[in-house]
DNA sequence: TTGAAAGCGCTACCAC
DNA sequence: GTGGTAGCGCTTTCAA
C-alpha cells in the first residue's frame, strides 16, 4: 500500500497539501497566499508560484473543511416555503438574497416543506447556518432552541405570530383584509363575502385576511360570509350560481387571481360588477388592471431586502440582544373600478 | 489556560465527545449508537444512556464535520435561475427536489443570478456537493470542468444548449414558437407577430420561441414581425396604436401573460379577437381559460421530478458514464376561442 | 462489547 | 519570510 507522494490518483479532488508540494512550499504558506493573509508577509516569486500551482491544479478550498477549522460560517439558512410562492414573495426573497450576499453571506434556500417539526429544525441544526431565516408559521419555540444549541446565531421567522426566542418580522395578513372590508364598507356595501382558497397551503394568509375582516365589521351592520372556493372554474361556476342566494353585494376575493377567476363567473352568471356585487382583490398584480372593470385591490409592502438583511446581521452580530419583533407588511387599498 | 473538562462553557455547541462524556462512554461508542451502526454489538442499556445524553444536551450532528470524515456529501445543490420563475418552472422544481429528497439527497438551491461564469462555478465547488443542477444556459465548458475537478460527480443543465461533460436536458423552446406558428398558419394566417418581452432575463426563452417560429413558416408565404414589448400597459397600448400599420392578421404573444396584456390593449383599441387578429399565448395557464375570447396557448410539458432525479442518481452512482442527452420539453397547442 | 487513535482539509499559533 | 503542528467534529479500523 505504498503510495508515491509526488503522484497523486489521477481523479482525486486536489487539496492543499497537493498545491503546497507542487509550488514546493507548505501547506501554511499555501493558506496565507490564497487567503491573503495580513499579518504575515510573504515575497511575491513565492506567491506567484502558488497561485500558478493553484490554478494548475484547479485547486478550490472545501468550505466545509473550512469552517469546521473556523468554528463558525457565514452561511444562511432559509428553508422554502411551505405556501406556493407567488410573484410577490419570490421576489422579496430574491431581494434579501441579494442584499444578504452584499454582506458577505451565503445563502442557502434548503427545500423542506413545512410544517417545520423538530425534525425539520434538526436537519437544518446539522448544516451549522450562521442565521436561519423561516418563512410562514410553523417553527415551534422548541425549534428554536435545537437551532440555538446548535450554535444558530439569529433565528428570524417571517409570519404571523412571535415565536419565543425568535426574531420577528410580523406579517399579519389581517391587516391586507381589514383594508378590503374597511374601503367595501365605506363604499356602502353590507352584505360581504370573503373567498376562501380551499388549498391548505394558502391558509396561512387566507385566514387572517378573514380574521381582518371580521375585525374591521366587528360591531357594524354588516355581514361577514365565507366562501371556500377552488381554484378553478367549475368550483367558481357553481359559487356564481348561488350568488343571488347568498344575497351578497360585495366579495373580498382572497387575491387578484382569486378575483378573476370570481369576476369570471359573476360575468358569465349576469352579475353585474360592481353595481351589482363590488369585488376586491389583493396583491395589486398587472392583471387587476388590465380586467374590465378594473379590478380594485389592496397593494401589500413588502420590507426592503437591504432592510432585513441589515436586521440579520446585527441579530448575528450580537446573538444576546433582545429578539426583535418588527411588523413589516404595509397594506392599503387601490380603488379601481370594480368597488 | 487550564478548563476543567468537567465544565464545558456554558454556551458552546455540544459535540459527540460532550454526550460521550455525559453517557460514561467512549465517543467511538456514541457514533455507532446514534448512525444504528451494523457490524458492532451495543448493549441495550448503553444504547439507552448514549441516547438520553444526547437527548439532554440536544446534540445535532456536525454535517460538514461528517462529509468531511466521510469524503462525500449527499448535497445537491442547485444555483437559483438566471430568469425570473414562473409558476410552471416553480413546480417543476418543488418537484424535483421532492423526489431527490425521496432518494435521500439533500437539496439546497444556491443564490446566485447568472450568467454561471467561473466565479459561480468555484462558489459551489466550495460546498462539494454530489450534483449539480443548473438551469438555463451560462454555463460553459471549463465551469464544468472546474466542478469536476473538485469532486462533483454529476453535473446537469436544463436548458437550451448542450455543455460538454455534462448531462444535459435539453428543454428548447423553439418547438413552443413551432407548435403555435403551425397553429397559426393551418388556421390560414399568413402575417404573424412574435412578442418579444423586453427583459432581457427573459430571452433565454424568448429567442428560442422565435426561431421556433421562424423555422415552422421557413419557405412557406407567411412572414415574421417581431414586436418588442414591455410588461407594462403603456407599452402595450403603444404597439396596438400602430396595429394597423403592422398589417399583421395573428400574433405568437410569448406566452399568456403577454398575450393577456396585448389582448387588452387590442381590444381597446378596436382590434377584433380572432376576427381581425388571432392571438395565442404560451404556458397555458388558468388565466387564459378565463379570458373572453378564451385564449388559445401552448400547453408546455415538464418532465416528472421523479424521472429527473432518477437520472441524477444514475448519473451520480457512474460518474464515468456518457453524459446523457435527453429533449425534456414537450408542446402542444390547445386551441381556443381566440385563434 | 467497548475504547484508542488516525485522519478527512483547513487555518493560526509559534518557532526557526 | 516560511514551516511544523495542533486541532475543529466526526467515523472507522484495530486492539483489548
Amino acid at each position: 500500500m505504498v503510495q508515491l507522494p509526488e503522484t497523486p490518483t489521477q481523479h482525486s479532488v486536489p487539496t492543499s497539501t497537493d498545491v503546497a508540494r507542487l509550488a514546493g512550499v507548505s501547506r501554511a504558506t499555501v493558506s496565507y497566499v490564497l487567503n491573503d493573509a495580513g499579518t504575515v508577509r510573504i515575497s511575491e516569486p513565492t506567491r506567484r508560484r502558488v497561485r500558478a500551482a493553484a490554478e494548475e491544479l484547479g485547486y478550490v478550498p472545501h468550505a466545509a473543511a473550512r469552517s469546521l477549522r473556523a468554528g463558525h460560517s457565514r452561511t444562511v439558512l432559509m428553508p422554502a416555503p411551505s405556501f406556493p410562492a407567488g410573484p410577490l414573495y419570490s421576489r422579496f426573497i430574491d431581494d434579501l438574497q441579494r442584499a444578504l450576499g452584499r454582506l458577505d453571506y451565503t445563502v442557502v434556500q434548503h427545500g423542506t416543506a413545512g410544517p417545520y417539526g423538530e425534525r425539520a429544525a434538526r436537519a437544518w441544526a446539522e448544516l451549522r447556518p450562521v442565521a436561519v431565516l423561516v418563512p410562514g408559521p410553523g417553527l415551534g419555540p422548541q425549534g428554536v432552541r435545537i437551532l440555538k444549541r446548535s450554535g444558530v446565531r439569529a433565528v428570524v421567522t417571517f409570519g404571523p405570530e412571535v415565536v419565543e426566542g425568535a426574531h420577528a418580522l410580523l406579517m399579519d395578513h389581517a391587516c391586507v383584509g381589514h383594508c378590503a372590508a374597511r374601503h367595501l364598507y365605506d363604499r356602502g356595501r353590507r352584505a360581504i363575502g370573503v373567498v376562501l382558497p380551499e388549498d391548505p397551503a394558502l391558509e396561512v394568509f387566507s385566514l387572517p385576511r378573514l380574521d381582518g375582516v371580521r375585525r374591521a365589521l366587528h360591531g357594524t351592520d354588516a355581514t361577514v360570509t365565507e366562501l371556500p372556493l377552488a381554484h378553478d372554474e367549475g368550483a367558481a361556476a357553481r359559487l356564481a350560481a348561488r350568488w343571488d342566494l347568498l344575497g351578497l353585494d360585495a366579495v373580498f376575493a382572497y387575491n387578484d387571481e382569486y378575483a378573476m377567476l370570481l369576476s369570471r363567473a359573476l360575468k358569465d352568471t349576469g352579475v353585474g360588477i360592481p353595481r351589482h356585487t363590488a369585488v376586491i382583490g389583493a396583491d395589486d398584480l398587472m392583471l387587476g388592471r388590465l380586467l374590465r372593470p378594473r379590478l380594485s385591490t389592496v397593494h401589500i409592502e413588502l420590507p426592503a431586502g437591504r432592510d432585513l438583511a441589515t436586521l440579520v446581521d446585527r441579530a448575528v452580530r450580537d446573538p444576546r440582544a433582545a429578539p426583535e419583533r418588527r411588523t413589516v407588511l404595509g397594506a392599503r387599498v387601490v380603488p379601481r373600478e370594480s368597488t
